[in-house]
DNA sequence: GTCTATAGTGCGATAGAC
DNA sequence: GTCTATCGCACTATAGAC
């Protein structure tokens, strides 16, 4: 098999593949599941609704993969988050660094986070088997870290480690559909704020 | 104009409707919008997809009075839950009142608040701007009472007034989504323990 | 790989007998 | 008021020319 043909593997096709999957995160935050058709995301990208099957096998395909990777940046941003804390960082050191994460992508309008939190709970039960795992399989939590946080003591015991977590993901998803446009202070400042009343909800 | 034909004004037909508007919350609350079709809705109180065109002119009529109804109820316990505190109450206990009465309602599970809940952003633009003007013509809300509070000098000023909002407001939506039957506590109980890491966190 | 045409389908809505 | 039959439409998906 001559590598002359993979050297550059469809480089394009690929740039052209994500750019469907943005233009699907936009057209989904902005639409929701239902609303959204394979003419909408064909037309916000430059394309034919029947040029995308040549890149995504069906229209829940699609969608599945927007999810995914949704998930995959709420999980990445939170990791990076606590993975920068120094060494001796505490346990609520690190429930902190990865709320502000969270809610900053929430914040700063990330059309997959966006559209993960419109649609996540639109989808069909066979899609949404699927974004559990993946929603399991992320490298850290915020359950994880609420009950380690609880268990070092750093937290009452008093504090239930369910509601917290219902307050915390609760006002993430909620965040999204805030437009924080109108508002004059930074995302960052926002995002402190806002993880600033958390931390008091559940200390 | 005789009265007798109006002495029991058609009170099986409206009791019909209402047996249709609760079936309707029921399956808008299991299946969301777009997953919702008449002929489910039909099926879950006994009767065809076509006959329910008797009691209301198209599927989004018969939505946007589930969740008009929905919204109602959110407005109704919470003006309920404030008129029941004496007249001596703060501005922090007002607040307090009214927030747990809408956790209630979504821990509970009534089907008109989970089903308002899961499909009040998904909702073609006309019918969310009938439900906007609803949700403004509610007698008593969050944001008035926080402002309430921070006016008369109970909160901190520190507290912004809009995150605390979406904090309060996001919390009452997820709710909805857990499943509190899993729970060995009171739905009271959980709605108490909520409320006050709500307070804790605008406190 | 792209684009046109069209097949297939499911659902909202209506007609009209009863 | 109820129920059957059906229309019309919008959207997913496929076929096939280019």
């Amino acid at each position: 098999m001559k590598t002359s043909t993979a050297r550059r593997p469809r480089a394009s096709s690929l740039e052209k593949r994500q750019r469907i999957l943005d233009a699907a995160a936009r057209v989904l935050a902005r639409q929701g599941y239902a609303e959204t058709t394979l003419h909408d995301v064909a037309g916000e990208c430059g394309t034919y609704a029947a040029s995308l099957y040549y890149y995504f096998p069906s229209r829940d395909d699609l969608v599945k993969e927007v999810v995914l990777l949704a998930v995959g940046r709420f999980g990445a941003a939170m990791a990076e988050a606590v993975a920068a804390l120094p060494a001796q960082a505490t346990a609520i050191d690190r429930l902190k660094a990865a709320v502000r994460a969270m809610l900053l992508l929430s914040i700063t309008k990330d059309d997959y986070a966006v559209a993960y939190n419109r649609i996540f709970d639109q989808l069909p039960d066979a899609l949404n088997r699927e974004v559990e795992q993946a929603r399991n399989a992320v490298p850290i939590g915020v359950a994880e870290l609420l009950t380690a946080a609880i268990e070092a003591g750093e937290i009452g015991a008093g504090t239930d480690a369910k509601l917290a977590r219902i307050l915390i993901i609760g006002t993430t998803h909620w965040m999204s559909k805030w437009s924080a446009s109108k508002d004059q202070r930074s995302p960052h400042k926002i995002a402190e704020q806002m993880t600033e009343m958390l931390m008091r909800a559940v200390a």
